[in-house]
DNA sequence: GGTAAGTGCTAACACAGGTTGGTGAAGGCG
DNA sequence: CGCCTTCACCAACCTGTGTTAGCACTTACC
């Protein structure tokens, strides 16, 4: 299973081979994008869902007068909005942070796996509640969250998310982010950033460095951000399908 | 036309009769709630979707020493997620704001607009990608904007919303909200909040008293807070279907 | 009718985090 | 080779926002 969207939804459902073939040809219009080049930019027409299924990219919107705000990032194995091709054009604009692989699923495929594989389809929708999920956390984030939690939580997040397919290693995950590009993450001047990197550094929770973060002490980054890691909704058992609600979407 | 939610969809594609006539069938089931009461808490089990027909509700999310934050808004017509019964347990919480009006969809009723309409269901899509929209808006919000620009954008935001379902009048709307539930929702500290709300009385861009906003600079709101309201995909026109894809789901 | 709780409002003070302006090291490139 | 850019890092100062506390007013309730 080297497809990453295969290994992400594997959290929620077990799919059959048949419905995994179908998600490995639809993502076969592959792309390759540089680093902090634009996938889609604000105000392109949408067109096909897309899927990174290398590298590390982000979701940010731009205000008037400059200032960047980084709302999401995608791992490998994550899609955008399902249904993005419903709208006319982007709010905002997803790029890659470094060299990536992208995908790019069209309307008609979407329409194939959702009409025809129930179980397919429940997975699809769970990964994007779980983006929404995130979305929402990440307004805790920045609204409640003061620097040192915030960070911590932002690291709690990226390595469980890593974990999920598969491409952690141990407490270790690739994080190949600029101090600025943190800082437009996490609502932070990029001086503060450098700062409360640095006592996490001293306390000895992290180490991040050459694009490797590796978290030394997990639980006690965990407590320290308040990480519930409940809004990822990544234990299979309590992610089963409940009742038998047919799906024909 | 007196459910809000066909109000809502009209702001983004026609629906026929019968499709209204569906709407109609599928949101009987209501319930009153009193103010402050939660409709659905953290850590239950999902159940249907919800709709807000009358009132105004809140998502919000608490962290474990307390620490509120309100991550949404719900006007009358809004949805929560179509699918959240894909998923075993609340992350969060949705709570009336004041005495409010709500009706669950059953999963069975969401199978049976899905799957027969759709111009309907498009529709249904859009209006999960906007709230979705609003979501990443307020991470920019509280990231990157200061107080006044904050709130000034909120506002804006607001009115907007009851704009589109036809419960404004002129520039005004309803916000029975307290100094507390906007510094809930903004990240900052009531005290700040009345600060903040004294500044735009002062600067006479807002009055807001008695659980009524009005805004009485629309423009220099907007430009105040950069306030674009493309994020709302609101504009018809804009909107239309395009192309012609089928869709069953 | 009196008390308590909730709320709006204000003032004084404290501090987290922003701003500005610097350093040096690493890497791309003419 | 030197130049330029990018990045991590650091120090000084400043300011937006939080904290604490107190007063006035309303509403709910005993």
């Amino acid at each position: 299973m080297n497809n990453p969207l295969l290994r992400k939804l594997a959290n929620f459902t077990q799919l059959s081979d048949e419905e995994s073939n179908v998600v490995n040809e639809s993502t076969q219009d592959v792309r390759e994008f540089a680093a902090r080049e634009d996938v889609i930019s604000q105000g392109d027409r949408t067109g096909g869902v897309k899927l990174l299924l290398q590298g590390f990219a982000c979701r940010y919107k731009v205000l008037e007068d400059g200032r960047r705000q980084i709302v999401a990032y995608f791992v490998p194995g994550d899609l955008c909005d399902l249904r993005v091709f419903i709208l006319k054009r982007m709010d905002h604009s997803i790029g890659a942070v470094v060299t990536s692989k992208v995908a790019t699923i069209s309307p008609e495929n979407i329409l194939k796996m959702t009409h025809n594989y129930p179980t397919l389809t429940r997975a699809l929708w769970w990964s994007t509640l779980v983006e929404e999920a995130i979305a929402r956390e990440w307004i805790v984030n920045v609204g409640q969250r003061n620097a040192l939690e915030r960070m911590a939580h932002l690291f709690c997040e990226l390595l469980y998310r890593f974990r999920a397919v598969g491409l952690n290693q141990g407490n270790s995950c690739t994080l190949p982010l600029t101090q600025v590009e943190l800082a437009e993450t996490l609502g932070l001047s990029s001086v503060h950033v450098n700062r409360t990197l640095q006592e996490l550094r001293r306390q000895k929770l992290i180490t991040l460095e050459g694009g490797t973060l590796t978290i030394q002490e997990l639980d006690a980054l965990k407590e320290l951000s308040f990480f519930n890691p409940d809004y990822l909704h990544l234990d299979y058992s309590d992610a089963r399908p409940r009742g038998d609600e047919r799906e024909g979407n």
